[in-house]
DNA sequence: ACGGATCGTAACTATGATTGTTACAGAAGA
DNA sequence: TCTTCTGTAACAATCATAGTTACGATCCGT
């Protein structure tokens, strides 16, 4: 199975919503940045209204606004919120235990994936949802 | 999709040949300890053994063995010989290149996804088979 | 030379996650 | 009250992965 592209778009909403706080957006209006469809778009701002980041607003002119500064936001806050799962899968079924090897491997991985995905953690967090809107602005040409 | 296993698997083979390296082990032999069909251990006997980490006798008494150094073997290098894919993924549909955030935002993730995984790898680059047979051998009750 | 054991690989199925889509009830402003 | 939105369920479509069967090619040991 590929990787999901949740992460992504969870970034992609959060820097559209960052650069237009002034008024709501639409999970419609969203969609069509994203190219996708509004309910996907209903469905990860969800999972960002639970960690806080945004709001939304029912009704007639209503939609989504961020609630949070987007220097405060960063992407390991992100990547937890869209529920990215680990980069690293053990076995489907369990090793045999009657083998040395296999009845040690999981707890011999554990750790070592355990440590490798704080690591990407840690980088993650150094980079918010505020650098990734001054680094799309910088790229536009108005 | 769910993260793939193959790294889990070709870290468990690896290991499981470091620790019986007088004789070649049968892909069948492999597969009681991984719990899995003999094809699937083929398949990526076959990757390891494009990078050089192992080779293959066909026929009877035929199987496989370790050809390299258990300790110069690096995580690294068997996550890239299983073409395990970067744990990103960017849209799936390219976004609206007539919005801003948009047009731009793809740029702006590259690089931030690229040294997320350079740091990452870095990290996997410090453990190795050994490292993993000596962890699996430390546990294990005779 | 034969027989049995193994690899090498194609082809197909099964499974599961993700994404996209339709539909519709509820909420809220104008 | 009408229109515009959210919130969510239900379902279809797609795709990667893992598992399975099958069978030809290879090679050791006798």
């Amino acid at each position: 199975m590929g990787t999901s592209t949740r992460f992504t778009i969870a970034l992609h909403i959060l820097t559209l919503l960052a650069s237009n706080r002034a008024q709501p957006l639409t999970s419609e209006y969203i969609a069509r940045s994203v190219n996708t469809n509004p309910v996907v778009i209903r469905r990860l701002l969800g999972l960002l209204r639970k960690r806080g980041f945004v709001s939304s607003q029912p009704g007639n002119r209503g939609g989504w606004h961020l609630t949070e500064d987007p220097d405060a936001i960063t992407l390991a806050d992100v990547r937890r919120a869209v529920n990215e799962g680990s980069p690293f899968a053990m076995h489907s079924q369990p090793p045999n235990p009657a083998c040395p090897v296999g009845r040690n491997i999981q707890a011999a991985l554990t750790g070592v994936y355990a440590e490798a995905e704080r690591t990407m953690e840690a980088h993650l967090a150094r980079t918010t949802v505020g650098t990734l809107l001054r680094s799309v602005l910088a790229r536009r040409r108005k």
